[in-house]
DNA sequence: GGGGTAGTATCAGGAGGCTGATATAATATA
DNA sequence: TATATTATATCAGCCTCCTGATACTACCCC
């Protein structure tokens, strides 16, 4: 026989960042992003000229899907691609001015999720529950 | 001009919870099964005799969405889908003997990450931090 | 200089999530 | 009874992630 999962600490963790990924979604509708987009957006709003593999590594996932998730934005005409003149293979993404406008709209949304989010922890027990996040984070990551 | 996002409470959620998900993965790969083919054989193992919209709304995913795995676990044989007699459209789904194997053996598998995942955590603190999950997931959830 | 190694981009195929739309069975209601 | 609503399953199409494979570039070292 096996038991409910409801007492596992994973099926927690699950829940609730499967909960905020729900809202990251709905936040980021009305603006024609997904949470990918938003998260390579708001990545290269604050560091321009990045290459794919940087980008990847920065969002934990791989060159391959970054790829399909860059080209979209480049299709929407958020994000420009160039040839890097001291390297024949890398191609440098930075966002265009419609790319910055969208990026600063869709922080404003994401941030009022965050608030939300907060609400759910008394100020003082913040510190608390992002060492504890970070520490989950570390005890999952190999190496 | 934006900030980094690395002081965000959600980005830590999201962090931690991206690299549980690799360590599921990695856990369960295997044994041929995916995190979400899991969750089924898990529930399945639990409760029998669900219909495809019943573990939809558990797993809190859409019944379109569910189709999909239940499909692919009855391909492999793992799970069968049968007739509810006293109901034309209803379809109720249990594991087959091969099923339920592989639940148990994936269960063994998936306690290991969870011990592993308790480790960040002193004993005296557990209770606590499944409450703070708890409460991002009510407070991220509608309703 | 030439050759191996590492880094980068990209194609192909599959899994799992979503929305929208459709078809049918069961149930409620006018 | 007849109609409307609800529940269920399923098809189609899209996005994001994965693995595996391929091709090209840059760099290091002999």
């Amino acid at each position: 026989m096996t038991q409910d999962m409801t007492p596992l600490l994973g099926y927690r963790l699950k829940l609730a960042q499967h909960a905020l990924h729900r809202r990251m979604d709905e936040a980021l509708r009305p603006l024609g992003l997904s949470p990918a987009q938003y998260a390579v957006l708001a990545e290269l709003n604050v560091r321009p000229d990045q290459t794919n593999a940087d980008l990847a590594d920065r969002a934990f996932i791989t060159p391959q899907s970054m790829q399909g998730v860059l080209a979209r934005l480049e299709t929407q005409g958020l994000v420009v691609r160039r040839q890097d003149d001291s390297h024949g293979r890398r191609q440098l993404a930075r966002l265009t001015d419609a790319g910055h406008a969208r990026a600063e709209a869709a922080n404003r949304a994401v941030m009022q999720v965050e608030t939300a989010l907060r609400s759910a922890i008394a100020p003082a027990d913040l510190g608390e529950a992002m060492q504890l996040l970070d520490r989950l984070h570390r005890v999952m990551t190999p190496g």
